[in-house]
DNA sequence: TGACATATTCGACACATGTCGAATATAATC
DNA sequence: GATTATATTCGACATGTGTCGAATATGTCA
């Protein structure tokens, strides 16, 4: 029998999921290659960063165990598909930011986007009006 | 002598900061009542969710060691001043979710939020423009 | 069939993070 | 000064993540 993980599973909060930082890189590739075994995951991210085949192997494994993949059995091979889209992983990655860093709200994030990450002030003015808007459309 | 510790430090990119979870509740009493005790992080932190005094102290000491906190001595009491500015870890925290969920670019996520996050789509293409404008303005 | 190439399995380790208790030191109060 | 309260120190542990190699299984081809 396999061993139980503890691991968590996909967030239920509006399909939004959290993946690490190899993770990301791994369903990247995922996602446009697919169906990919672990061989080609591993060495088109050679191309940026060397690691052994049995370290992205071992985190794909992992990942079909978390339910963000999953196999394919064709005689000796597998075949790895995601299981999330990549809106849930942006979603998942940009509520955990908003969360965290902004209380997770909209405007405070658009407001220091303005002041601090290069849009200009009259810019400002107009996107915190269009954010505004949309924020009362979705009450 | 100090154990010297393997920590990741400061970010120099643009003054960009990562905090973890905990860091980031810690900090944000910190920025709030600085300058503070560690027992008061830990009474102000139990209003949300409980943990042991000594559970917080260690967190803020290894933020001292990251470079994240300063620790001002007085007989036997040590109060914490931020070393960081909110500004700082927001964009850490902004950044780090751009780069993974985005290549790092700010109209893909704009794009996101308008068609997965409640924008509507008239308020969609004026905000795109906005950003784009933005865009070519800092290059 | 034997030699070689490729995949899978799985145990293992280092490190960061979150967590805590016990031992110790210092302060306050009666 | 003895008791009580509060702070600090520090070792320890569990878990997740990133990492890899050795052992094993399976496929291919001359």
């Amino acid at each position: 029998m396999p061993k139980p993980r503890k691991f968590t599973r996909l967030n239920p909060e509006n399909n939004a999921v959290e993946l690490t930082e190899a993770e990301w890189e791994i369903m990247k590739v995922i996602w446009e290659k697919e169906p990919c075994a672990a061989g080609t995951v591993q060495e088109t991210l050679a191309q940026t960063r060397d690691r052994a085949y049995s370290t992205v192997k071992t985190t794909m494994d992992r990942m079909a165990d978390k339910g963000f993949l999953e196999i394919e059995r064709i005689r000796n091979l597998q075949l790895f598909r995601s299981c999330i889209s990549e809106v849930d992983a942006r979603r998942g990655e940009f509520r955990k930011m908003l969360k965290r860093a902004f209380d997770g709200a909209l405007t405070p994030m658009m407001q220091f986007l303005i002041e601090h990450e290069g849009l200009s002030k009259e810019e400002a003015s107009q996107l915190r009006k269009l954010v505004n808007k949309a924020k009362n459309k979705k009450d």
